[in-house]
DNA sequence: TATGAATGAGCTTTCATTCAT
DNA sequence: CATGAATGAAAGCTCATTCAT
């Protein structure tokens, strides 16, 4: 949704304002995020950026297309378990690209968390406000292909649970980052090696299970990696 | 946290920002939530609320803690379902509760409800940001005794399932609401029958028993009142 | 329509501001006139007008009421020419309350030529657009009059000629303002002796002999000063 | 005004131009019309236009003088009534021809408008300012024509009546059409039958037997077609 | 000559907080 | 203790004009 003045703009240029503008929606939710902010520190004139741009919304609607499309890219570089597409290990596979996304890009995948949590917020100008709210079709469309492969019970309610899947793949990475990493050293460079630390696998590991215990046809035998 | 001022006022006038206040905060998130508006509502001074509380957060956590109060007092109306206390219909009573609240005092609900969504969107001033991500620790107990009394899985992370717990309880509400009720009309009255139609209790069965399955030692025999 | 704050104001506060208003206001046309000029010449704060008054609009509202009733009041003072109401001698009353406000309230009577002018440039919002080209009723109702009195011609399209009127009685005080005075000192001092100077008298016969002759029925023998 | 590089562009171009700033300004009275919207419609950049114009005002002053031009061919190719040129049908005829041009060029005639509307708005920068004010040099040459006929009084105010009838015959116009036409329809195809229709002809007479009987030396018999 | 990105002062409006009375 | 006027920074956005390319 720019405006072509801003796909014209040079390379380094529009990197500066996608760096001001990703900051800035990565620290305020949409309402807070300052315009003001943003062109101070792009180094831009207040008027520019509205040449590239509609509005606020406009800006922030391109801002979501940066991080829904890296978090694509993120996807497609991270190769699925199976090609039988085995349905828990799908499962998994989502949780661990969220996972990944917030150690990569904790910005972008804040600015995601910031648009989850907003949408019921809004102030009932959108129609599409209810859409969160009854569920991500991306969960539902799992579950029923899960129902149809007999891996997931019958007697689950697909809204309900889709829901609350959709909750809880949005909502964990933040716990699952405080909780393992105090040490905010390994986190800072982006690297991603904690992702495959023991410590943090036994943890996604035991989140899964629990889910696939919940509503799963026929739960694998517990694995007793804590128990011992 | 309201000042010694506020605690001396005669009964009807600190009602009467008390019900502004609340009727403010349910309806706007922090942020937009407007003083004028609540000393308007309240029929008070605007300088009258700044010697009560210290500021706009102060008033805000004083509503918070009339929220919590009444829902403690909800809860001790609510006879749990037995006094064996059984985990996982203890669990049942919390949803309950929450559900119950929801529908008796949805201005109170939403205003909790706001605070859980906010939490992670605070600006960095507050120090107890990090509380939320990191559990409630009513469920943190929930499920430490419940592991005690062999109801849940050892091997299970109470950290994590904790925040889950959390997470889903209080995000689950409004689904439920949401998909309920098309017919706001049993609703508008404050009503609870909805509570106890049996819809609403196949779907509350329906979150439990997925959860149960997800975290208990021995899961019972899935009930099959969908699959018939 | 200012809020109660205002009429609280000090008198020589409320003074400050009405007199910025009005020198904006008949400086400038609605659109162009600044809020930040006329707070600036008040020397109030920009938040206190807003306290004043809802917004632009509504100061301009409040300053157009000041006008209109400026000039209710110099009507009263202006006695008319005798209580059988001729009906050109009313002409003639209108003309010279007119000219003689223009002299006294240079500043009022440029704010209410704007808004006559300005009417028909209206952005289409307003639903009363149409009513300045239509007539204005004081000159329907006077015509009216005229022709029950036998005094006006039956066969005068009223509609036209109260338009006609309305846009003469509007337009001419500038004109004869510029005529009369380029000795702007005696303009200066508000002093209105100017109105009864000969000349004066002279040009305002002169535009009433026309519009008598015009459409009275039967136009009086014309006077010979010019001619002599 | 304009600039040696605007003569020299290529016709197409020019037009185009033109056609984008007659459209803007017909719209929009002057500070409200948009550069932006100007070269948009015109198709070139916003440089250009300052290569071809110094400003805003200049460009305004170029498509004042088209207005101007094009009303002067419209009225060469209106024939005067007579070559005896009587001093009524004269006026006559210049009132046909603004309502003429009004009907054939709906966008020229309120950029005429417009710009007669403001000429007394404007900011004081304009040293011609008064001139408006001070008459129309066409009607003041009409005038002194007709005393030296003996078509007009020698006691009417030459100065003052042509300034009057500017008025008139620049307002006239949309009081007619609003007064005709609530069958736009026959406006929208720039037909110009509805001027010739009884009823038209008729209001203008009207008009026009109001000025005549006001400043005529001798005025006609009335005609009585209203009161038959 | 043509371009169109850059500019930045300007606009109206909102709001939590202070403080003199 | 109560009042409510005063504050002024901050908000999002517009626009005629300039100037480097």
């Amino acid at each position: 949704m720019p405006r072509e003045t801003f796909k014209r703009l040079p390379e380094t240029k529009r990197a500066a304002i996608e760096r001001a503008a990703i900051e800035e929606f990565a620290n305020s939710p949409y309402r807070n995020a300052s315009i003001n902010t943003i062109v101070d520190k792009a180094g831009i004139a207040k008027g520019s950026l509205y040449q590239y741009f509609k509005d606020k919304r406009d800006l922030y609607g391109y801002i979501l297309s940066i991080v829904q499309q890296k978090k694509k890219v993120l996807a497609a570089s991270l190769t699925p378990p199976s090609n039988s597409m085995d349905t828990f290990a799908y499962l998994r596979w989502m949780a661990q690209l969220d996972l990944l996304f917030r150690l990569r890009e904790p910005e972008l995948a804040n600015i995601e968390q910031y648009a989850f949590l907003e949408a019921p917020l809004r102030e009932g100008e959108d129609p599409e406000t209810g859409e969160r709210v009854m569920g991500d079709t991306r969960f539902q469309d799992f579950l029923t292909q899960g129902i149809l492969h007999d891996d997931i019970a019958t007697w689950v309610d697909t809204g309900l649970a889709a829901y609350i899947l959709g909750v809880i793949i949005n909502l964990v990475g933040p716990y699952l980052i405080a909780r393992l990493g105090k040490d905010a050293e390994s986190l800072k460079d982006g690297s991603a090696d904690i992702l495959y630390e023991p410590h943090t696998q036994a943890l996604l590991d035991n989140l899964l299970d629990v889910i696939e215990a919940g509503i799963a046809r026929d739960p694998q035998i517990r694995k007793d990696y804590y128990s011992k």
